[in-house]
RNA sequence: GCCCGGAUGGUGGAAUGGUAGACACGCAAGACUUAAAAUCUUGUAAUCAUCGCGAUUGUGCGGGUUCAAGUCCCGCUCCGGGUACCA
């Protein structure tokens, strides 16, 4: 009976299936192990040979784990929501549900031939309303808590909302968009909708308008991690920066405990760099710098000495620029003067009103886009002018109705009254008053940059620093050109340089900004002062200033930053070196150390000394505090696309409710099409009656992420109605003990997952605050292709090592046709028509190919299916070759040429069973040699997977059997063990001898072997004897050999004498059990 | 630029500081066969050689530690991956 391996293997894989061999369930009478893959997005493409290499190691592992006792959790699923199938939904008209139905029909069916010991009843598909429910649920719970920056966890917001009223934001330190502080009574006056939106700034799911990554061609916003080289990591589509109002999930809170985690798992040391990396701590000091005050107008000659208040109160008119607020602080002195000398209307006005006496905060004299008003409420932007005896003159009604025009344009309201109105009744102004804001809807909470109150004056911005040692070297500051500072600092003179600077970096793609590294920037006409040595400093804006990182500002530090050193390069700023001996003539000195120069009272430090000294100074003197700042930023969680998790979220009043949890899931809804709306709406837009109690439902959908963040907690409990995951579920398999996956979720996924898995720790919904205890990266398969070489303008091929000899053109053949490098010509004919005629000049009557390592891809011909290597070799034999082709975390080139050792090796092993028809296999006692043989795989196997270290155990089972075959041994006491041991790599063929040696049961349900060290003794040693080092002959001793009997024995050697050439023995090594060297 | 890997025969790759190249592919020779496939046996790092004794060199390059280095240390080169004006 030959190894037929097509008829084993689906024998044996039916025979699982009926068995339910693979059905686990929580039995506390055994210790839990929990393997999981990285669950597949099932492309139209199928699963490439590429595919199944983590599965096979992972299930390796699984089955080893299994038969050394463990109850093993092993399940697979589909991460089912992707922008793939709503594409090619987008193209074809074909439903995304139909496609991804279809292909993971095709996965499923490609999966099953290779024999997974997966638990398909477990299954999980993210875009099934079972599932999503639960992505859905936990969403409305990131909704509903708010993170204490204090007790370091998730809380829910009714806890907040109780503090909120007993005590506003005191004592609290919450993770927030904006901070905020606020009184109790401040609360409680807030209507709901205020108070929605003062908790919208807390929520751990919170919507905002934030720059995001929208990507034109797609439709949508992508997350960070979702875009690389500033085009979408799916399509390669180029990507812009854009403000847009979203929802997304405070990840950043979590920031410190997603790198602490790091410390207590398992992950490589490379895995968990690059985590660091994406989180990015750096600890470092806010510092304030204030700016070197501007010469009044008087002092530029702008205005008279003495200017009439009806000149004042129209600054707009003479100032040209106050929109740029640069005579902020001239308009400041005005204001606070215009306090002082109230007009006796104006005062009355204000007895009437101030106070909230009528319920409204009302503020006077106050600054907006360089016009002084009378009174004004911040809230609802209404604005109450006080008319006086000049208003009624022609010329300055016609300039009130101008600057009444210019103060709606920035949405402020405008009511008036005259002097007489007040002076008659002021009671009842105050009350018109009332009415009229009472009628107004509020518009904002926090202050807008265009307008500034009481106290707020000196105009100042903070720059984040992680060297406060080199403050006495700042030369300039740089502002982002996005900053909110840069309105306020540029001076009317360079006003147009700087807005021309500022166009041509908006029309510049995050792309071409990285494309080209440019020095670039302008000068906006202020200086700072260095808080440090009160030296005035300019301040200037360039792109290579970050927005979104820091404050957006810094304090530039040329000779010891190479971004700031290029730019004072460029622009010509003093460079003033700060460390003892540093060249800074040609380029910075940017490491950390050195003796401490120009630097005031840090002179003579180390710059370590230094760091540490400049922090406390500046807490000491109230110039800025210490600060950690972290890279990773929250995470962006609104994608304008169908085929993804429609949101539990309705909008009443213009503010998002959460849908009740009874009513979960609210399931995706079917459009006509997959396309924005006319008006620009996401394709949720389309759907009919999509309200939820009549009000409208969010038309967003949830990223990609959202499902696969918590997939490996509802393999737990997969069926559960009513929780995620049941509490004794989860006590009972806890987190995953090894997962495997590629490294390419590592800054995606694996960051989500972990965030996603500590808040529903912090919740108390499960018991590990880390998901994924110990972390595989498997390798990449890449591609190998092959190529023919046509003669050019012929058709004739030229085999590869005489290609050099004509002009040829390099041509990617499918290598399904080409074996071992050679190509089978007839196919090659058959596989394109205007090949069919072709000519070959063949070497040594063969047609060489050449060959090289691409991407695997079918437009480079070098795809290779599973499937057809199952057809040919068997599904053991595919196991077997991916784990036998090198290191499982290695990336390493598809490349069949070697698969035939692996299926000998099969055969061979099933030879030890059958001589031709015959079962050979005998009940006699083993030799010494033969339990050599198979302790020495019984402890390597168990060594080697423990230790992924899977190419070597197939190595050394091939070494087993090649010996046990030398040694004719055919006797059960070996072979039973060696099949079990096997059978983790190869199961269908372990499953048919385990049976044929007669046993009913599953090898499944085996117990792995032990190993007995007494089998491994060696009688004998044999002792390289080498002479400095050089090995020149060896010889045996018995193993219990004393090291003094080596040495003798060997110097008494005539071999010895020889080598020796005569000389003195210096030194003689022996190394018990491994060598002796003789030194001379 | 920074961080992390890696570099060993024609190829994939082995090697707790102790005989470098296990195991496999490929190739060559042989056996079986009318022949081919399959299978089995032998050989296969390079150079020299009085090609069945042997010798020399050899794990990207240059140093070092050690009785002994592919392995440890220092300095480079090249390749792969990640990441980036992150202050």
């Amino acid at each position: 009976m030959d190894y037929s391996f097509k008829e084993i293997e689906k024998k044996w894989q039916r025979y699982w299936i009926e068995n339910a061999t693979y059905k686990v369930t929580e039995n506390p009478s055994k210790p839990k192990y929990y393997v999981l893959d990285m669950f597949p997005y099932p492309s139209g493409a199928g699963l490439h040979v590429g595919h199944p290499l983590g599965y096979i190691a992972s299930d390796i592992f699984a089955r080893y784990k299994r038969l050394k006792g463990f109850n093993v959790l092993h399940p697979m699923g589909y991460d089912a929501y992707g922008l793939p199938a709503e594409q090619y939904a987008i193209q074809t008209g074909q439903h995304p549900a139909v496609t991804t139905e279809q292909n993971i029909k095709r996965y499923r069916e490609q999966l099953d031939k290779i024999g997974f010991s997966f638990d398909w009843s477990r299954e999980v598909r993210t875009c099934e309303p079972e599932y999503y429910k639960w992505t859905q649920w936990a969403f409305i719970k990131m909704f509903n808590s708010v993170y204490c920056n204090l007790c370091k966890k998730a809380l829910p917001i009714e806890n907040i909302i109780s503090v909120f009223e007993e005590c506003g934001t005191e004592g609290l330190n919450l993770a927030c968009s904006e901070p905020m502080t606020f009184t109790a009574e401040f609360w409680k006056s807030r209507t709901e909708k205020e108070q929605q939106e003062i908790l919208m700034n807390y929520r751990i799911a919170y919507l905002a308008d934030t720059m995001v990554n929208w990507c034109p061609q797609l439709g949508t916003v992508l997350a960070n991690d979702e875009v690389i080289n500033g085009v979408s990591e799916r399509g390669g589509y180029p990507v812009e920066q854009r403000k847009m109002r979203q929802w997304c999930l405070r990840v950043s809170a979590y920031s410190q405990r997603l790198l602490d985690g790091l410390e207590k798992i398992d992950w490589t040391e490379s895995l968990k760099e690059t985590q660091r990396n994406w989180i990015g701590r750096s600890e470092g000091a806010e510092i304030r710098f204030y700016l070197s005050p501007d010469p009044s107008p008087q002092e530029r000659g702008e205005i008279p000495e003495n200017p009439s208040r009806e000149m004042l109160e129209n600054p707009k008119g003479w100032f040209k620029n106050t929109t740029d607020e640069n005579n902020w602080k001239f308009l400041i002195n005005i204001a606070k003067d215009f306090r002082s000398n109230q007009t006796e209307a104006e005062n009355e006005l204000w007895q009437a009103i101030r106070a909230k006496k009528i319920g409204y905060k009302i503020r006077r004299q106050h600054i907006v886009d360089g016009f002084i008003a009378d009174f004004i409420n911040l809230e609802k932007q209404v604005i109450i002018e006080v008319d006086g005896g000049i208003h009624l003159t022609t010329e300055q009604k016609e300039r009130d109705k101008q600057r009444t025009a210019i103060l709606n344009q920035f949405g402020f309201e405008v009511i008036r009254f005259t002097n007489e109105e007040i002076f008659d009744n002021v009671q009842n102004v105050a009350l018109k008053i009332k009415d009229y804001l009472d009628k107004v809807p509020s518009k904002r909470t926090a202050t807008t940059p265009l307008s500034c109150g009481e106290g707020s004056g000196e105009r100042s911005f903070v720059v984040f620093t992680t060297r406060p040692d080199t403050i006495f070297g700042v030369t300039f500051m740089v502002l982002a050109p996005e900053s909110e500072y840069v309105s306020q600092v540029v001076t009317p003179e360079q006003k147009s340089e700087v807005d021309t600077y500022l166009d041509a970096t908006k029309k510049r793609t995050e792309r071409e900004r990285q494309a080209d590294r440019k020095v670039t920037g302008v000068f906006t006409g202020s200086y700072a002062i260095n808080p440090a040595n009160g030296v005035e400093i300019p301040i200037w804006i360039s792109d290579y200033v970050l927005a979104g990182y820091g404050t957006g500002a810094i304090m530039a530090v040329p000779a010891h930053d190479s971004r700031d050193y290029a730019f004072a390069k460029h622009f010509n700023l003093p460079i003033i070196p700060l460390i003892e001996g540093a060249d800074v003539s040609e380029e910075s000195f940017d490491a950390k150390e050195g003796t401490m120069i120009n630097s005031g009272f840090l002179n003579g430090l180390t710059v370590k000394e230094a760091i540490k000294k400049a922090k406390e100074y500046i807490a000491e003197n109230n110039l800025g505090k210490v600060k950690v700042n972290y890279r990773l930023r929250d995470a962006i969680f609104s994608r304008q696309r169908y085929w993804g998790e429609p949101f539990p979220i309705y909008y009443k009043d213009g503010m998002p409710y959460t849908v009740a949890l009874e009513d979960l899931p609210i399931e995706l809804p079917e459009v006509d099409k997959f396309l924005p709306t006319e008006t620009g709406e996401p394709p949720l837009g389309r759907a009919k009656n999509w309200k939820y109690e009549k009000y409208p439902l969010e038309l967003n959908t949830m990223p990609g992420f959202a499902g696969s963040s918590a997939y490996y907690l509802r393999y737990e409990d997969p069926h559960n109605d009513n929780a995620l995951v049941s509490r004794e579920a989860n006590d009972y398999w806890g987190n995953v003990d090894l997962y495997l996956g590629g490294t390419e979720h590592a800054t995606g996924h694996l960051i989500y997952s972990r965030f996603w898995n500590k808040f529903l720790f912090d919740l108390g919904i499960v018991g590990k605050d880390e998901p994924f205890q110990k972390l595989i990266n498997q390798g990449m398969i890449q591609g190998r292709s092959n190529f023919v070489y046509r003669v050019k303008n012929t058709n004739t091929f030229v085999s590869y090592n005489l290609e050099n000899k004509y002009d040829t053109t390099e041509i990617h053949v499918d290598v399904n046709i080409v074996s071992n490098d050679v190509l089978d010509i007839e196919k090659f004919r058959a596989w394109r028509p205007e090949f069919a005629d072709a000519e070959f000049i063949l070497e040594d009557g063969k047609y060489v190919c050449g060959y090289a390592v691409e991407k695997m891809s079918k437009s480079m011909f070098n795809v290779v299916n599973p499937d057809d290597i199952v057809e040919k070799y068997g599904a053991d034999t595919l196991r077997m070759y991916e784990m036998f082709l090198g290191p499982l975390e290695q990336s390493k080139p598809w490349d069949t040429n070697g698969i035939d050792g692996v299926h000998r090796f099969l055969k061979r092993l099933w030879g030890l069973f059958y001589k031709g028809d015959e079962f050979v296999v005998t009940d006699e006692p083993p030799t010494a040699e033969e339990l050599k043989a198979l302790h020495k795989i019984i402890k390597k196997t168990a060594y080697d997977i423990e230790h992924f270290s899977f190419n070597t155990s197939i190595s050394a089972f091939m070494i087993c059997v090649n010996e046990l075959a030398t040694l004719k041994c055919s006797k059960r006491a070996i072979l039973e063990p060696l099949v079990i041991v096997l059978s983790p790599f190869a199961p269908h063929i372990a499953e048919e001898l385990y049976h044929a040696l007669g046993n009913t049961t599953t090898v499944c349900d085996a117990q792995f072997p032990e190993y007995d060290e007494k089998y491994l003794a060696e009688s004998s040693v044999k002792y390289p004897v080498s002479f400095n080092g050089k090995v020149r002959f060896t010889l045996d001793f018995p193993a219990d050999t004393q090291a003094k009997e080596v040495e003798k024995s060997v110097l008494e050697n005539e071999q010895t004498a020889k080598f020796l050439e005569g000389k003195e023995i210096k030194k003689v090594i022996v190394v018990p059990g491994k060598i002796v060297n003789i030194v001379f």
